[in-house]
DNA sequence: TGGTCATTAATGAATGACCATTCATCAACA
DNA sequence: TGTTGATGAATGGTCATTCATTAATGACCA
């Protein structure tokens, strides 16, 4: 059989993982049908990962890495905190409404174990958190935001309201933009940390 | 063998799986183990349920019911929008927060598929969430909240800071008490309802 | 240049474990 | 003695995973 540059198989692999879990689930797809689409037989599967369930956590990683690094790009040059927090909302709701399929995964299909998700929101999203409440730390210190929440409650809070918004979506039948509910949702979000009179 | 009140064994049986999905998932629960936690045989099971999913969808809309029969008694003296929502916030986290082993099925368990999920998002949840944009209706009428928002999308954004603190609580390893963060969410959502200058 | 050979990616049929569901049988009641 | 709730061993189907086999490639040598 030929030779594949490495990376391809891999990639190709996950490409019709996204496709095959997003449609029949994870529980529902087999590895025979993710081989399938993918072009390889069933046995190549294990030759990348060491098993099924290493598949949906790669998938995810990779989605995060994205995220991550579009992410980091796009805040570079803004030093403003309130601009930060706008782009991230922004930036959250137009990546995750970019792709269905992957939305179907990250909003549904990888939170269906408490173990799971423990190990995926303590790995990642927990950075993510992180990221935001530090920006939001940054506003309460220049005098812009509320200062009797704590930045990590109002982390959670915000990203909360992003993941519904994401979660319905999803679920919502109408063909609809994510993207379109930034500006509801960056109005909500500003009106929640205006300073308390 | 002994004849036992209708009810009795339904209700042991939901009870065993709440406490066996919570520990070990849906998927990686049998039929067995409920049965036998439940104290009745693999086929007893049979004559109360026409299947394993069918379990677990019985065991939302009890929680739903309950949920929902609790709710109505609470706010059944409060006329004020403000007060109604504050009571709405205060009892979503105390219910939720009550049962840890129930959290856990409502908040991950429940989820793990797009045909379940949207099934149930549709059916019960859809209507949680025309209660809250109802509240929500009032107080803008009133002229207390923001106009500059829909109803029904405010309640979404409630909704996601309430799911967001529930899912946040059975992750998190410390033993907290859920309906301690009442207060918080409480000043998030007023502050974010409040009209704008 | 052309002909071995060793190496390694890839294959896919076979395996074995698991588990939801069924149903022949049992035992308590009226 | 007929009815019915309950039993639990047996069944059948489904897959994840394995591994003996195949074939492409490149190294080496004459």
């Amino acid at each position: 059989m030929p030779r594949q540059a490495t990376g391809r198989k891999k990639e190709a692999i996950l490409d019709a993982a996204v496709v095959e879990i997003a449609s029949h689930g994870y529980h529902g797809t087999t590895v025979a049908m993710i081989a399938r689409r993918a072009g390889v037989a069933d046995g190549t599967i294990y030759l990348y990962f060491a098993g099924k369930e290493e598949i949906l956590v790669s998938l995810f990683d990779r989605a995060m890495d994205r995220f991550t690094e579009r992410g980091t790009d796009e805040l570079a040059g803004l030093d403003d905190p309130v601009a930060r927090l706008m782009r991230i909302i922004d930036l959250h709701l137009e990546l995750v409404g970019g792709d269905r399929d992957l939305a179907i995964i990250t909003q549904v299909e990888l939170r269906h174990s408490l173990h799971f998700l423990d190990q995926l929101s303590r790995a990642r999203v927990g950075g993510y958190l992180q990221a935001i409440a530090g920006v939001i730390a940054e506003g309460q210190a220049a005098g812009v935001w509320r200062r009797d929440l704590e930045p990590m409650f109002l982390a959670k809070a915000v990203f909360g309201v992003l993941d519904e918004m994401a979660t319905d979506w999803v679920l919502s039948r109408r063909n609809t933009r994510l993207a379109a509910r930034g500006d509801a949702v960056t109005r909500f979000v500003m009106g929640a940390l205006r300073p308390t009179a």
